[in-house]
Parts: structure tokens; sequence; C-alpha cells
DNA sequence: GGCCCCGTCAGCCGATCGGTTGATGCGGAG
DNA sequence: CTCCGCATCAACCGATCGGCTGACGGGGCC
């Protein structure tokens, strides 16, 4: 017979754990090996267990994020440990960022209960999932590239979100009050809008900052 | 011997309902009697199947969130169900409007699972729970009464974080251009901000706007 | 080498915003 | 009845924003 999937946890909500903990026990072939509250914790946990899988929130309250969580522990060493992300958001930005960090898969937390333990066995043997909504997005992306922010793009847009004027904008980053604008006009394109309260909405919302 | 607590589960995410489910299932007194993955569905259930407890999330994907379902639960019939919120967010706005509406507790996530056990035999008898950090800031709420904003005023900033001019919200409002400036110079002070972007930020970072 | 994206900068101008002062009416609390 | 919070409106003014046109250099790609 096939051997156990082994598993490490890493949600901030030691609930969440709790139930996951309690929701895989019920799975004969997954064994839930370690538990990490923290981003710093899961990739220590990964190097030093060195699970098939790790479940991966996004959202880790404090400390590195999902996503460098996530990169960390797929180009460490030997890069036979699967990063399976289950969270909440389906926003293209957090997939996005996701994918690229180096995820094996991508489920969200609506998703049945079946289809977490299909995706933790799949994940198991570096193949991918995606949750039907997560799937549809990425091919949406690929049929119709929405437009991306660009590095520069995304500082201004932080400061932005601060409330700061142009002028203070412009000290913070260094660069002329012309140039502030001139990003914002692009900014105010990909984002559709045109006004700064207007591009903070859409900012917050999409979850383009961190 | 005391009866079991009979209790409703009320998350959108299904993963999350499995897990409670299965990490309930740990305790003898403790019964699961149904599950509901919106708010509408909790209101007709709760009244259906009237449990001791509703184990209520507040943010719910779509429909009626937790605040409101939680308002109609408690405000039902005989009212002898108790909702227990548990959630994610500790904002100020989020515990005020909770508590408001008639919840009998309110936990997070983060909480330990012990924890969550102990909230729910409480809350069977109409005792409050409170999580540490919750139970803070309602205490510091109290000793600091923090400025609320206003029904209009909310309804501005709603406008507002829609990227409007002043122009747009007056008309959207049926009010002047010189009243949405007057809201927005209150609004101002009360987020503790001096643009519309700065009260944009706050605005979603406090879950101010539903 | 040419092309295009990105980041940088400039100047202009009308529209809008933010701050201020002051005023009215209405409703509830004391 | 009076006080106060809330919502409403007015007029003013300097500062800022948004939109525009145009420009330059660097880096990657073919």
């Amino acid at each position: 017979m096939t051997p156990s999937v082994r598993i490490l946890l890493c949600d901030d909500h030691a609930v969440v754990r709790a139930g996951l903990l309690a929701l895989l026990g019920g799975e004969p072939d997954i064994d839930v090996v370690g538990e990490a509250g923290s981003g710093e914790e899961a990739v220590a946990l990964a190097a030093q267990l060195t699970p098939d899988v790790v479940l991966m929130d996004l959202q880790l309250g404090s400390g590195i994020d999902g996503v460098e969580a996530t990169r960390r522990i797929a180009t460490a060493g030997a890069g036979a440990v699967n990063v399976l992300v289950l969270t909440t958001y389906d926003t293209d930005a957090d997939i996005t960022r996701a994918i690229e960090a180096g995820a094996t898969g991508y489920l969200l937390k609506a998703e049945r209960p079946e289809e977490l333990f299909a995706a933790i066995r799949a994940a198991a043997q570096g193949r991918t999932t995606l949750s039907p909504p997560v799937a549809s997005r990425v091919m949406a992306r690929m049929r119709s590239p929405r437009p991306t922010l660009t590095e520069r793009e995304l500082d201004i847009l932080g400061q932005l979100s601060q409330g700061l004027g142009n002028r203070d904008i412009a000290r913070a980053l260094f660069i002329s009050e012309a140039t502030v604008k001139t990003h914002l006009g692009r900014i105010y394109e990909k984002l559709d809008v045109d006004t700064r309260a207007g591009a903070v909405s859409v900012a917050k919302e999409q979850r383009l900052l961190p």
C-alpha cells in the first residue's frame, strides 16, 4: 500500500489548526506531523520535518506572510516539500503571487473537505490542484492579461494609501512631483479609476498592498 | 449529569465548518445539530432547530453578514438562542456591531480550542465570554471613548470610497456640496486623517464599511 | 540597431479639494 | 425650556489634484 502523506499545518488561527487537525485525523493515509502558527515557524519546521506537503494559509497575522513562507520553503534545498495554499481569498494578486512563489496548488477554504483531501494527496506527488474559482481566474487572466502594476507604481500606491499628497510622496521616494503624477496617471488607468480615493479603495479590495 | 449543548455552526467556508465539526466531535457534551453556509440559512436553521448556541462567523461571503444574522437570531421570538461570534477580526467596529446586535460572546479564531469549548458551554447558559484581545479593546473603548462615525458620515464615506468627487457625492445623497464638505471635515477629524485617500485607507482597514 | 517598457522630469491650466467661519432647523437629554 | 448633537447649507480662498503634451535615458528583446 502507499505510505501515508506527512503534513505540516500553517495557519495563524489556533482554532482553525485544531479543526484541520481533527478533520485530517479522519483520513488514515494523512498524518499531520507538525503545526506552525507563523511563517517563520513553518519555514523552520518544514526544514526540520521535511513533510510531503505544507498546508499554508496566506494571511499570517505578524511576521512574514504566507507568500514569503511559501517562497522560502519551495526554494529550500532539496525542494521535495510541496506547498499547498489553503486560504480564504481568491484575488488575482494573491493567486499570482502564490504561484510565482512556487506553490504546488491553491485551494479555497470554501472548498468541500473531500476536495481538500484529494488535493493533499495530489500535492504529495507534486501534482497541482486549483479550486474551480481559482482556475477560472487563472484562465481569465491568460485570456485577457489584465494590467499589472509595476514595483514603482506599487510604491506610489503604498504612499498614496497613507493619505500623502503628491509632494510628500515625491519626497518619500526621492523623485519629483512630476514623476509622481505620471505614475498616478498610469495607476488610474490600470485600476480603472480616476481619483486617489478610488485607487486606494481598489488597492485595498484587491489586496495589492501588504 | 448536564445535558449536551446543542450547536449550530455558521461559516461560509466548508473546510472550516468541517474542521469545527471534527474538532467539536471530540467533546462528548457538545452536539453539532446543524451547519449553515450563509446568514440566511443560519437564521432559518436557528428558528427550526432552536439550538442552545449558534457559532457565528462575521464575514459571510454573500447575502446578509454575520452581524445582521446575529441580530435576527438574537431578537427572534423566545430569544433562548445564544449567538457566540467566532471570527478573525478584532476591530472596534466589528466588536461593537456584534455586541449591539445581541451577541452573547466574541471569540477570535486565534484562540486556543479549549477556550472555544469553555466559551460554548458558557454561552449555552447565557454567560458572556470575550477573547482577551477583544476584552482589552472593549475596556480601552470604555476608558477613552473613540469618536464614532454617524450614519450620515458613513454614507459619505461609502461614496468617497467609490472614488466620487464632492459634487457626485452630493448628488448621490441629495444634499449640497457644502454639506458634503462639512461631513468630510468631521470624518477627517474622527479618523485622524487629512485627505480623502487617507480616510478610505482607514475605513477599509477598520472595516467601517460593509 | 531598432523597438518598447519603465522610470524619470517639465510646464500648463482648469477643476477640485481642504480649511475656515458662520448660520439654520430639528430632535433628544437634562 | 435650554442645551447639545446632528444634519443641512453658504461663501471664500489658497493649495492641490488630474489631464495633457512632450521629452530623455536605460534595459531587455528580436
